[in-house]
DNA sequence: ACTTGCATGTAAGTGGTTACATGATTGG
DNA sequence: CCAATCATGTAACCACTTACATGCAAGT
């Protein structure tokens, strides 16, 4: 899923401007499973305007800039469609943290304490984001279905974390003894 | 986490070809969060020679290609762990299959099921995928570790989804009768 | 006869990210 | 006074993917 597609299916709910979109992707519902910046997003939304997809208006604001209004036409509608219509790519998970985990034993226990409970963190704070962004708004059925899928995942992710961290942690290398060193 | 780092966590764990690496990454315990091609792992294997990080042999076979063996060095193993030393990415998931599930309400009814089936059936083989790695050899206990989170996880991504599909299937948009344009 | 597995590597292309450039307003 | 928010866009860079090139042996 490129980021064509991405802005694409933004625009099929509603109008938005380049920069809402890349906050939709980031505080959105969505933000936990797609990703955009604006250096995807602008030359993106440019590239559907040439192609018809999309169409914009210049909204000029008092006391801010001028914002470029996008909007999804009939030909985007249908592009998109077609698009969701094709076969679906794999979902992928990349984890900076279970490479890390993966070898705990020969790293000191302190740091494998530390990005264990960065990685809870973090967690918790992705689950918050994602229901701030449900509660800020009516959510369609299909949008509560992914987020019910979402909170399904993450909750045992997190309870799994929590109860066997120390347990990560106790493989890790025990302290090096500064009070010699000191 | 680059193809760099990915090679000498497993060259940490004793000698490999470029073959074999990609293999383990596509077959092998980790599999489920780690990624690299043929394209970028060896490139990135003579990257690191020069650097001195890993050095390597070539090994002559009967009836089979010459295959060059590389190894850890001791900068290697260094480089290593300052490397997991440094603060850690976030974690991330791409999901294609939840953003075509976020527009189910627009699609034929038929082809929802279908990408919903696909879906449970490719997390099943992944599942599966692992379990084989896992029963292949001897774990060590971070290893376990990291194995039982990504059974925690994928256990109740698959039963949600083997228990909530059919709602999704329902918000699709019913089939186009046939019987009326045959 | 064809495909799969073993085995290494390159080249072209893609799809992004990061940082920069610009600039007004509001709030701490 | 500084940071953040709003707002758009470009340019340089990067990592990785895909496809290609090569070739032999064993299994189907």
């Amino acid at each position: 899923m490129n980021v064509k597609t991405l802005c694409l299916s933004i625009l099929y709910e509603g109008e938005a401007t380049g920069y809402e979109i890349r906050r939709l992707c980031v505080e959105g519902e969505c933000a936990y499973f797609v990703e955009a910046s604006f250096g995807s997003i602008y030359p993106a939304l440019a590239r559907l305007e040439s192609e018809g997809l999309v169409s914009s208006r210049t909204e000029l604001q008092a006391g801010k800039p001028a914002k470029k209004v996008y909007a999804i036409t009939a030909a985007g509608r249908a592009a998109f469609i077609e698009q969701l219509s094709a076969p679906l790519a794999d979902d992928m998970f990349r984890s900076p943290f279970l490479l890390f985990a993966r070898f705990a034993h020969i790293l000191p226990r302190e740091l494998v304490e530390e990005r264990a409970n960065e990685f809870l963190e973090r967690m918790v704070a992705g689950q918050k984001k994602l229901e701030d962004a449900a509660a800020e708004r009516e959510l369609s059925p299909a949008d509560n279905w992914i987020l019910n899928y979402g909170r399904a995942v993450m909750e045992v992710a997190q309870g799994h974390i929590r109860s066997h961290m120390h347990e990560l942690i106790s493989l890790a290398q025990a302290e090096p003894r500064k009070d010699a060193a000191e």
